[in-house]
DNA sequence: CGGCCCCGCGTTTTT
DNA sequence: CGCGGGGCCG
């Protein structure tokens, strides 16, 4: 402690006189007198080091917890404090989250000078230049960008019309293929010509992969479109082929920082490099963990990390190897695990915070029952530590895991929020509307022609469609530019039914429209002349959650304006945004992106979610073999070691206070399967864990006999009446059903319990048979030949019996000739024996 | 042409 | 179990 802050001490006298000048001058500049100091204040010997230097190229080692955001956002402040125009400085990161604290962080530092900071991820980045630049390559500066979804569903398209089969070509799969390829910068005529990547498909049986990717390319770029893949491919080939192009922006950007470097893949690499390469390239500053690459699988390369000092042999290196962020404990269990990985830098992460308390470890018969030992465990956690429910998360390997603690937390009034699954942007309506902008942007997507042409329903089917596509395909434009093109004395136009006529007029009328309203109006005038308000209006109840996210739509169309105004991207631009960069905006914006309400709740994400970020108290849920590791990492060794990467990532999330917990069950798929413990349960050092069960206790209990009274506990406590509804609240957004603390006052709202006014809500509860049954005795293991009831299908003849995994498969051959043969589940089925 | 019903499939992880 | 797509019927 105390050789620290001498040597801080030492560090800020060597660093006076190096500094004095730029005090001087700085105060020049009308800035506060205590800038300088406070920037480089509070910043440990190593830190100071990489911010002081920033004229060098630099590669930051930076350990979870180890301050690597601050480090960049010092040495942004301190650079800009030393005189560096803002305008020649580039930060890049991965999730628009990161981009947001890091500029708030920055603007804290330095003030209002950041605004004209590039500062965002590398998609928007790029797809910002690409907006200035992407006529050079031919694409108007008003492209579309397709999210993954409106890709996958293209490329369905396309399988489809070629004829292929879609079980053969999973439009998910070809995707992925398509996005491995862009990520490495192959085309798809070089994807033809690659040998290796053509003998994978044919080894897959799916040879015509490349030709579905030559029809997608082509089909994107007739829509004007992107993928995301595409807005980095299309960087790498504006600098490649326009060097007056390159040039202007390595002038341009002096100085490039990268957070998160670990995680760029190979097209993400290239632009850096271009960048920063050559005499008066940029200085290229990158931060990262090889500890904590976790995004292999979709491209990611951790050699770019490990292999910097080759492409850049004068970079100074920098190891933030402290810990400020966890306990002693905690870092120290991380390291265990993370030992047993054997492709890794040498780093030593050390904490010098208190030891802390043991991680405990938790042991549940069930999913449910971890749900709820985990809620428990969460009130307990806030109560003795004094805590709000913001400083906890609930982190789990795959986003079918938080289903069981939502009905968890929500039961024990516990207010969450969940982040990731289906994304506010993914619902339909939401779709629609961007849809009918879209089209109203970029009259060149056919896609969003297609998708909105006939919702709301106007009478426009799938014959009438066809006509326009191919009236389209007779032009050689799209579908809207053929119908624009039209005028009413032209044959074509008097062939088209009144119903089209009407959907012309509709578009044009909004489009016109555009440019003499604000972007709210605008959004405000789709949402009402589209029908989409009022269709969803007409669908009462059953719209009203959708009526209220189209509402937040246009709400987020005001709250961009107003941010616009204060943060214009360019000096000199106007500060009204268009519309086209408000739907630029949403297309990269994700479910992490939406602003809180600020009410403390517990957070809820996949451990991929989480990183970069920390709480005081984390739980790590399903450590179990095949679920964390992953089944689909199990027997390939990098994989597993990016499982392994993946819980280092979990634990080091936790300041204070780490929970694991496992389950003995789970369901899958409507089955219940077993599960073993995690092996990294076995990895970490046993010392640091508080085991909360008997690890002697017989495990070996009857499979059967467990199943039995689970199923009882499951069916017992789903009668409690918390209906299958998934997400309350009347924005659809994931915001957990709390009720503000009323003591021991009755809730009259909710949980509703199960009555006959609320039909809905007995959908599928308990026996469909009832008290019917009870005459009859209960059949546990069904033999060939026996006589048996089913609650449906009344009597029949057990025919054969198959034992499966956690369960019987078992054929009946039912009396009654309209029910026949069928097989039953045995778990399901509530065969009684006659 | 639209609505309803049934079947089949999905679970890694995300800009 | 829940959703989306496809098929069938009105």
């Amino acid at each position: 402690m105390t050789k620290i802050q001498l040597f801080l001490r030492l560090n800020r006298i060597k660093n006076f006189s190096d500094t004095l000048f730029h005090r001087i001058f700085v105060q020049d500049m009308k800035m506060e007198n205590e800038t300088v100091s406070k920037i480089l204040d509070n910043l440990n010997p190593e830190q100071c080091r990489a911010v002081e230097n920033y004229d060098h190229t630099a590669l930051i080692i930076a350990g979870a917890g180890s301050g690597k955001t601050r480090v960049l956002t010092h040495r942004i402040a301190y650079m800009i404090e030393q005189g560096v125009p803002v305008r020649s400085i580039l930060a890049l990161t991965f999730t628009n989250k990161a981009a947001r604290e890091m500029r708030e962080r920055v603007d804290a530092l330095i003030g209002e000078r950041s605004r004209y900071l590039w500062l965002g991820t590398f998609h928007s980045i790029f797809a910002k230049i690409l907006r200035f630049e992407g006529k050079a390559l031919g694409y108007a500066d008003n492209f579309t960008i397709y999210d993954q979804e409106q890709s996958r569903t293209l490329i369905g398209k396309i399988i489809k019309e070629m004829n292929l089969s879609d079980e053969t070509y999973k439009p998910r799969d070809v995707q992925s293929r398509i996005s491995l390829a862009k990520n490495n910068l192959i085309t798809s005529a070089a994807y033809e010509a690659n040998a290796s990547l053509v003998g994978q498909d044919r080894e897959q049986r799916r040879p015509h992969i490349f030709e579905i990717y030559k029809r997608y390319d082509a089909r994107c770029r007739a829509a004007n479109a992107m993928d995301f893949d595409d807005l980095l491919v299309n960087v790498n080939i504006l600098f490649r082929d326009f060097p007056e192009v390159l040039a202007k922006y390595r002038d341009r950007f002096k100085y490039m920082l990268v957070d998160e470097y670990q995680d760029t893949n190979y097209a993400q690499y290239l632009i850096l490099r271009r960048l920063a390469s050559g005499e008066g390239g940029s200085r290229l500053c990158v931060v990262g963990d090889d500890a904590q690459s976790i995004y292999s699988f979709r491209g990611a390369k951790v050699e770019n990390i490990l292999l910097f000092r080759n492409d850049f042999p004068d970079a100074r290196l920098y190891k933030l190897e402290r810990n400020y962020r966890s306990t002693q404990t905690i870092v120290n269990a991380a390291n265990s695990v993370i030992d047993n990985n054997k492709h890794k830098i040498g780093k030593q992460s050390y904490s010098e915070n208190d030891f802390g308390e043991k991680i405990a470890v938790l042991r549940a018969y069930t999913d449910s029952e971890e749900a709820q030992m985990v809620a428990s465990a969460i009130r307990t956690s806030v109560r003795s530590a004094g805590i709000g429910w913001d400083k906890v998360a609930v982190l789990y390997r795959t986003n079918a895991q938080s289903r069981a603690l939502e009905e968890a937390l929500r039961r024990n009034n516990i207010p969450y929020r969940i982040y990731g699954g289906r994304s506010f942007y993914d619902h339909k309506e939401i779709r629609d509307m961007l849809a009918y902008i879209r089209l109203i942007v970029n009259p060149k997507d056919d896609e969003a022609f297609l998708r909105i042409v006939n919702y709301p329903a106007r009478g426009i089917g799938d014959v009438t469609q066809g006509r326009l596509r191919t009236l389209a395909t007779e032009h050689g434009v799209s579908i809207w530019e053929a119908l624009a093109s039209l005028t009413p004395e032209s044959p074509e136009w008097k062939t088209l039914g009144a119903k089209v006529k009407e959907f012309v007029a509709l578009i044009s009328e909004i489009s016109l429209s555009r440019t003499d309203k604000s972007l709210y109006e605008f959004g405000l005038m789709v949402a009402t002349r589209s029908g989409i308000l009022n269709a969803l209006t007409l669908a009462g109840p059953d719209g009203a959650d959708a009526k209220a996210n189209v509402e937040e739509l246009l709400n987020s169309m005001q709250e961009f304006t107003k941010e616009k105004s204060q943060l214009p991207a360019e000096e000199g631009e106007p500060t009204e945004p268009t519309i086209e960069e408000w739907l630029q905006n949403v297309a990269l914006l994700t479910d992490m992106d939406k602003e809180s309400d600020g009410a403390a709740r517990v957070t809820l994400m996949t451990v991929h979610a989480s990183k970069g970020l920390e709480f005081d108290t984390v739980f790590i849920v399903g450590l179990e073999e095949q679920l964390f590791p992953s089944l689909k990492s199990m027997g390939d060794e990098a994989q597993l070691e990016e499982e392994r990467r993946l819980f280092y990532v979990a634990l080091t999330r936790a300041e204070r206070q780490a929970t694991l917990s496992f389950a003995q069950t789970r369901y899958k798929w409507g089955n219940t399967e077993f599960c073993r413990p995690s092996r990294f349960l076995k990895e970490l050092d046993q010392r640091y864990l508080d085991i909360r069960f008997d690890p002697d206790e017989d495990n070996e209990e009857n499979p059967l006999e467990r199943l039995r009274r689970q199923h009882s506990e499951n069916s017992r406590s789903s009668e409690g009446g918390y209906g299958a509804r998934r997400y309350g609240g009347a924005s659809g957004s994931r915001y957990g059903g709390y009720q503000p603390k009323q003591a021991a006052k009755p809730q009259p709202e909710r949980p509703r319990p199960i009555t006959p006014a609320n039909p809905a809500s007995l959908r599928k509860i308990g026996s469909p048979s009832g008290s019917a049954a009870a005459a009859a005795v209960p059949l546990d293991a069904p033999k060939v030949g026996d006589r048996v009831i089913h609650a449906k299908f009344g009597p029949g003849n057990v025919v054969e019996v198959e034992p499966l995994a956690t369960d019987l498969k078992v054929t009946v051959e039912f009396d009654n000739p309209s029910a026949g043969k069928k097989t039953l589940l045995n778990k399901f089925a509530k065969l009684q024996r006659l």
